[in-house]
DNA sequence: GTGTCAATTGACACAGTGTAAAGTCAACGG
DNA sequence: CCGTTGACTTTACACTGTGTCAATTGACAC
């Protein structure tokens, strides 16, 4: 079942994740996904233990194609802190949409699931990291108008996806608009005024 | 079933009411449900046409023995925009700890009940409303930084329930702390500056 | 007593997950 | 050409939890 790139398993998770991104937080059913990967329900099994893993399996599987990690590593190049915290901000807050719909399931099944709540977990601390090390960088050039650890914790929770949920999928806000009003927010709450 | 006060029926609704407040959203079960109120499980389908309605009735009850509606009725009290700002958020956030449980409950609920979204939404528009009043006030003052509709969506997010949940729960804030801060970012960023 | 109302008991249909066993089919190696 | 192996299918079933139904009990009211 487990790491391989067999062209079945590959196929399931395309199928897992067009169905989790057309419907977010809802949870296809296995004998949906199999039914769109044009597979039998019992091949799932083959290649995945239980419900939980596929989807998991799908959201690491998304952070594969889209390549975070180098998304993340460019917002690292910035010089000043002022333009780290942009650049993660924009980052990170552009790749939201992209994992939205896998996401929001994890998301969900995290209150009922021990494991679900264990990945999605991990994956918000490794976001928390970006936060910590762009508020590192302001703090470094005595632009940080707040304790590092309250600062990580306000940025953190700026750049979370409920925020972004509510401000573009609720609010209506765009993605352009919801990017310059965090960004903003960020600057009045964290940064320091002058320079 | 509807809207009696039977002594049962009150007891049902405490039971689900401990048990969601001990294990936020992660529903309990009916047979859970019934046993802790010492009624058969089939005594919640005399009450309640499903579970889904159960919680509904829950919040419904909550909202009933809290008052909630007195608490933010005083926040329109406040003479000055600014003052009316800072006691919307004090009683509204004060309020979120007091329902938390039961409420998380709805709102994973909400993704794959469409019973549960429509509350849930009703809810969260009613609090909106008392943002947007809170709103209105700093703009007749002249004190608004922002227009009236980004205003009221930003200071929306801010008061939600999952910026609560992340600021408490995860980064683990006190009350006064998550209050305070709130209070701070939602000053910078939609009151102008000087007076 | 009889009616009625609230609740109990026990049974069942249904959906969805996960397991198990047997069968199919194509590829590959001797 | 046969036999094996591996991936997948098919069928069946156990289990959990929701919701429905019918028959029964017990209390209280008139």
């Amino acid at each position: 079942m487990s790491s391989e790139n067999s062209p079945t398993r590959i196929r399931i998770l395309k199928a897992a994740w067009e169905l989790l991104e057309s419907n977010p937080g809802v949870a296809a059913r296995m004998s949906d996904i199999a039914k769109k990967a044009g597979v039998s329900r019992q091949a799932l099994y083959l290649h995945f233990p239980n419900r939980t893993e596929l989807f998991i399996a799908t959201t690491k599987h998304q952070d594969e194609m889209f390549g975070v990690q180098e998304m993340l590593g460019a917002s690292r190049a910035a010089a000043t802190g002022r333009e780290r915290l942009d650049a993660f901000i924009e980052v990170w807050g552009n790749y939201i949409p992209k994992i939205f719909g896998v996401a929001k399931t994890l998301m969900v099944m995290q209150a009922t699931d021990e494991d679900a709540a264990r990945v999605w977990g991990e994956r918000m601390q490794d976001m928390r990291e970006g936060c910590a090390a762009a508020v590192a960088a302001l703090d470094r050039d005595g632009a940080l108008s707040l304790d590092r650890d309250s600062a990580t914790d306000l940025l953190w929770t700026l750049l979370s996806i409920p925020t972004w949920e509510t401000l573009t999928q609720m609010c209506g806000w765009s993605q352009e608009k919801y990017i310059a009003q965090i960004s903003e927010i960020a600057h009045k709450t964290l940064v320091k005024p002058a320079g």
